[in-house]
RNA sequence: GGUCCCAUCGGCUAGCCAGGUUAGGCCACAGGCCUCUCAAGCCUGAAGCAGGGGUUCAAAUCCCCUUGGGACCA
């Protein structure tokens, strides 16, 4: 049974890398029939809060990556990573390490100016004696071998065993550090494929070392690449937009930021659509790339819109009604806004644009684009306007169709001499205060004839 | 400083393992068609194997070096 975990430090926002290591694992979990389990690794009290475990959860939620088990916290297991470092202490492969913080950071700096790899000079490896002062746990690393890491996306990696220091397990403070706490409980939550970030190839041969002490089978590895940001520099909470709910927030579809996110390192041919189901069946890591990929929204954005236009009104209505009220709004699902969508949707790139590009649907006054006003409310504008009101008169009480629409309005732009273009933007502009907007014929039919006549007197009132 | 990882259009990538392709797709970009604006859609275009050595009849593909980028160790 495969068993995989998502493991981060509730540090920081759940940021797109994050969210992506998640997928993977997730499709992993999916695709063998396995678990997928959440492990909030907290064992850093100082920087870690519940603000961002909450922020965490609510990323992997929205994204619809349900966890079967956890979340574990590791701030509740200290006594476990204890129970463990002082086993490896008693069966001699660790050993009590008196040298005091300050001592090896002289020794660190000294080795630094002379060039020489700040390494732990094994100092309190054959100390027989037990002192009684405060004592750090060093794992005893071979002196000489290698290790290999099999890893599932780059092949066979070689480690030498003289360039892995003796490692601190567990702190002179009782905490354990990342090494022993991530064993420990990969052991215990009985993981068996790890699919972590690039960050940790360097951590794996100690691990390996760990769980070879420890007398348990090594889970198989995985190391995806890292998530760059633009500039190619490596995604961090510096870069305000990485966070993953912050796209959420703009009117991101979950669908779509699951399908850009798979697309940043994994690929299955020439294919850029997944549905979900497709992505569990096709999923295979040894399909993920090695290079590190930047992240560019662009392609986010063309993958939203592709979702947005597969959604019927309906569907759609419910999303966009909460961007809607945030711009002050109160809606209503309209038969006539519903129509409005379905021509909105396939000119915005977001749920948020099409609130903002649709709100004019719900406002009883307003606000009218400034350059177009001059531009085509002028004399033959307001000409053009009043014929148009007196037009939709005429057809007010009838199903109306765009063919009708369309031949009245050539005629009105006919007997004017205006381009058709003239007459649609000056009527365009009283509809909606925009320049800008689904066709003239679809707006009208969208608000009503009754209410286009409403707004359209509104202008020629001024 | 040491160790490790990586390298195909501007971005995501296919092709590499099993050497022979006009190096393909998508996004973005440019031009055109459509057209009441803006999109969408359709057509066309520009754009890449980091560099250098080998191996080979033949290298994006295999090997080595250099360069560049990234990560970890604190």
């Amino acid at each position: 049974m495969v068993r995989v975990r998502f493991a981060p430090s509730p540090t920081g926002y759940l940021h797109v890398g994050g969210a992506r290591t998640a997928l993977f694992n997730w499709l992993y979990a999916r695709h063998h029939n396995g678990k997928f389990i959440l492990r909030i690794e907290d064992t850093d009290l100082e920087r870690s809060s519940e603000e961002f475990v909450k922020n965490i959860l609510e990323g992997l939620e929205w994204l619809g990556l349900n966890w079967d088990e956890g979340p574990y916290f590791q701030s509740k297991r200290l006594e476990r990573y204890r129970e463990i470092a002082n086993l490896l202490l008693e069966s001699g492969k660790a050993y009590r390490c008196y040298c005091s913080p300050e001592e090896l950071e002289r020794k660190r700096e000294t080795a630094l100016k002379s060039g020489i790899p700040p390494k732990y000079d094994r100092k309190c490896r054959n100390l027989k004696e037990i002192k009684p002062q405060p004592f750090a746990i060093r794992f005893k690393s071979p002196l000489e071998g290698t290790i290999m890491v099999k890893d599932m996306i780059r092949g066979e990696l070689i480690f030498y065993a003289e360039e892995i220091e003796d490692f601190v397990i567990l702190r002179s403070n009782g905490m354990p550090t990342y090494h022993l706490s991530v064993v420990v409980d990969d052991i215990d939550m009985r993981i068996t494929d790890i699919i972590r970030g690039e960050d940790h190839i360097n951590n794996t041969p100690k691990q390996i070392l760990l769980y070879e002490a420890l007398g348990k089978e090594i889970p198989k590895f995985a190391h995806v690449p890292l998530i760059l940001v633009e500039d190619r520099g490596r995604l961090s909470k510096r870069h305000g937009a990485t966070a993953l709910l912050s796209y959420r927030d703009e009117g991101y579809l979950p669908s779509a930021m699951l399908n850009f996110l798979v697309r940043l390192g994994w690929s299955h041919g020439d294919q850029e659509i997944f549905g979900i189901d497709e992505l569990i069946r096709l999923f295979d890591i040894k399909d993920v790339g090695k290079s590190p990929s930047v992240f560019k929204i662009e392609k986010l954005n063309w993958l939203n819109a592709e979702y947005m236009r597969k959604k019927t009104p309906e569907e759609l209505y419910p999303l966009i009604e909460g961007f809607l009220k945030k711009m002050g709004i109160n809606p209503k699902p309209e038969k006539g806004y519903l129509y409005l969508l379905e021509h909105v949707k396939i000119r915005a790139k977001t749920l948020k644009e099409v609130a903002e590009m649709s709100a004019f649907y719900f406002l009883r006054e307003l606000k009218y684009e400034e350059e177009g006003s001059k531009r085509f409310f002028d004399e033959n504008g307001i000409m053009a306007l009043k014929k148009v009101s007196s037009f939709l008169e005429t057809v007010k009480n009838e199903e109306v169709d765009e063919k009708t629409l369309e031949k009245g309005f050539r005629e009105i732009a006919d007997s004017l001499g205006l381009k058709l273009l003239h007459v649609a933007q000056a009527v365009r502009l009283a509809l909606t205060g925009r320049t800008v907007s689904p066709g003239i014929f679809d707006l009208i039919k969208s608000l009503g004839v009754e209410e286009s006549i409403r707004r359209i007197k509104m202008v020629l009132e001024k």
